[in-house]
Order: C-alpha cells, then structure tokens, then sequence
DNA sequence: TCATTGACAAACCAACTAGTCTGTTTAAAT
DNA sequence: ATTTAAACAGACTAGTTGGTTTGTCAATGA
C-alpha cells in the first residue's frame, strides 16, 4: 500500500532520530526501541542497515554530529576578517541555535565525556574531531599572527585548546542551569582573554 | 559465622562502591548488581539502606562527590594570600590527584552533563552545588578586590562563572585526550586571563 | 530465657533490550 | 510474465536490569 522509500532516505531517517535521542538521553540511554517508535520503523529496517547500535553510533558521531560541527563552529571562523572577532563571534551570534544545543548541550561533548573512558572507538574517533577543530582555531590565530594582529609570542595550539575547552565548559554550565545566560557571560569573559593575544605593538 | 558489621560500615560500603561505578560508566551506565559484586554484597544489603536506584545515586551525589569537591576545589583557595594565586594553584598544585580524576573526569561535571536534561532531581542538586563553587571562586575575587589585588572594574560572578567553566572544560578534555598535558596547558592559558584580573593601578 | 528487631542473604520476577529469524512486498532485471 | 533481490515488517529470544519477597541469624531488651 505505502510506496517503499529509497534506501537513502530511510537511513538518513534513522540517522536523524537517533541522533536526536542520543542528544537527549546519551548514547547508553538511547533506545533503539523509542528511535523507531520516533519514525515509525521496525527492527527489520535499522538492522538491513546497521549491524548493531555501535555501528548507528559511530554512523551519528561521523555523518551527523561531525557534519553539524564543521557548520556551527569551524565555517563561522572564515567570516571574519579579524581573526579574534570571528572566534568570540562564536558567543555572540549564536541567535540562529536552537534552544536544544542550550538545554541539551554539545552532542560532540556529551558524547566524549559518556564515552571517552569505556569505549575506545568513540573516544578515538572523537579525538579526530577535536583535534579538526583545534587545528582550525589554531589556523585562525596564525593567520592572525601573519597579519599583525595576534601577537607573536603567544603559542596557537596551546591558545586553541583552551579556547575550545572553555567553549564546551560554558555549554556544559549552560546545560546544567538550563540558562543561555550562563554561556553569554562566559563569552564575554573570554573575550577578556582574547584581548590578551592582541598584538601590543609593532610585529616583525 | 561471619559477624555482621556496623550500619554505617556497610552503608558507606555501598556508597563508595556505587560512587567509583558511577564515576566511570556513569548513572545510567551504573549497574546495581555490579556495584554489589565488587564489595560481595547481595541485593537485600542494598535496598535496606537505600530505597531504589535514583536514592543512591541522589546519596552519593550529595556524600559523596559533594565532599570531594568541598576538598579538592574550594579549601584549597584559603591557603593562599594572592587570590588570582589561588586559583591559579588549582591547575599547578594537582600532583596529588589521583589518575581517575583525568581519565574519568570530574564526578560532578560528569553528572551534570549526563542528567541535567533528564532527571531534574539530580539537576537541581548539581546547580547548588556548582554555585556554592561559583560563590567560593567569587568570594575570593571580591577579597582580592578589597585587598587592592583585583580590578574593581571586573564583576567576580562572571569571572568566577568563566573560571570554572574553563575548568571543567579542560578537565573534560583531558579526559577525552586521556593526557594531562592538555589540563596543564589549558592552565597555564588561563592564568593569561587570570592576569586581566589584576589591578593595574591604585585602588579607591 | 525468650521474644523482638535490625541487618542482611537467597531466590525470584516482571519489564526491558539489543539482536535474530522468517516472512512479505515492491521494484528492477531478464 | 517471471524471476530475483533489495528493503523492509512482524514475531520471537536470550540475556539483562532494577526491584521484591521471604527467610535467616545475631544482637538486644525485657
């Protein structure tokens, strides 16, 4: 009676669903039970699929959550041109996210800090994208650096790190007081910080 | 036989035994029947101190990690006379902390981030907790501003907000990474943050 | 000495959970 | 038109999970 949709479309469903109940519930939380029950699918169809519910983790983690990563923090980063104001910009244009990356926090996070210490392909896999996401902030502050505006003295890998830590430490308060304000207030304070790697005088 | 031991003995037991569990595989991941095994105590030992699954888990939050926390984060801020000092002296002074605590992350955060879109038992009990952390960071930045050390300008809430943060954020790293030198490294970036904090000329 | 009760052990249970097995339907190929 | 195989549905299962019930034994008080 009901047409059959293409494969694609199917595991793009599932792909979705779970990634939505992953991000509520966690991934030792989300139940393949309540995933189909979301989109009106059987065991049959998430199994022809994927083999077990490790593979449509690490399947969310690499074509959902990545994907939404690149998106949300790393493209933004080009739109400047000062190097510093693109990073804090991060804090200060964030109209456009839905209230659930406030009240449920960062997938990316939530997902390494579940994980991390008892599953070791999560935990590399996340690493990689971490790692992505340094490297692109890192990048900026060089650029930075090269056009006289970040002061030369100050290490990018090291800065990079904590700019992204302190990122994910305010989404987590966030998430906790279930308060955007909460992540408000730490960007303005980090943007304190990144006054700090501004180039004070003259560069070589 | 075997004399039985005290209440207390056995209910601080179950309390510790739940606590390291709970510490790697979270309270979802937790497995009563797991925590039982690893002290050899049955289910009726259990469920006569506590009534179920959730009590334990509200039990140890409040004995256990609470206590942790009071000694690890807040005491250690009155030894030292410079404020921004002793705060900075929670990222240099960790030689004595155990490895769990970089590789499985703070207990608290991790609870936090697990729970708060959950269970609003546990989210409420956590947020106390974080501002009584929040207010000790704050306290110490408003003595600081008294003694002429810290900026009147500055607002010590936000400041101690972001300062904790980035704290949890770098510990939450680190956990991912599974290596301390990311912890330390965001450490010594913090302190250049910490140094915008100081009063720079004379005090009202 | 004996009844009572605190502090558990042992066995049990219903609900759940990831995963399997066997169809069945639809679209494409021949 | 018939075969074939992709793309599922539906029913089932073995193992797990938090929680319960009943029994037991030592300490305590009368």
């Amino acid at each position: 009676m009901t047409t059959k949709s293409k494969p694609e479309d199917t595991r793009l469903k599932i792909l979705n669903a779970a990634f939505k109940e992953l991000h509520k519930h966690g991934y030792q939380g989300m139940r393949i039970d309540q995933v189909l029950k979301n989109i009106d699918l059987k065991k049959g169809a998430l199994y022809y699929h994927f083999s077990s519910k490790q593979e449509l983790g690490y399947a969310v983690l690499e074509e959902q959550i990545q994907k939404n990563m690149y998106k949300l923090w790393i493209e933004p980063l080009n739109k400047f041109t000062d190097p510093l104001e693109a990073i804090h910009s991060i804090f200060t244009e964030r109209d456009q996210w839905s209230n659930e990356f406030f009240n449920l926090g960062c997938p990316l996070n939530n997902l390494a800090q579940e994980m991390s210490p008892i599953d070791e392909g999560f935990r590399q896999r996340i690493e990689k994208i971490f790692q992505n996401w340094q490297t692109a902030i890192s990048d900026t502050l060089k650029k930075g650096q090269e056009q006289g505006i970040v002061d030369n003295s100050i290490n990018p890998d090291d800065c990079a790190c904590f700019i992204l830590t302190s990122m994910e430490g305010a989404l987590g308060m966030t998430k906790n007081h279930q308060n955007k304000e909460v992540f408000y207030s730490c960007g303005r304070e980090l943007k304190r910080y990144l006054d700090t790697l501004r180039s004070t005088g003259g560069n070589v």
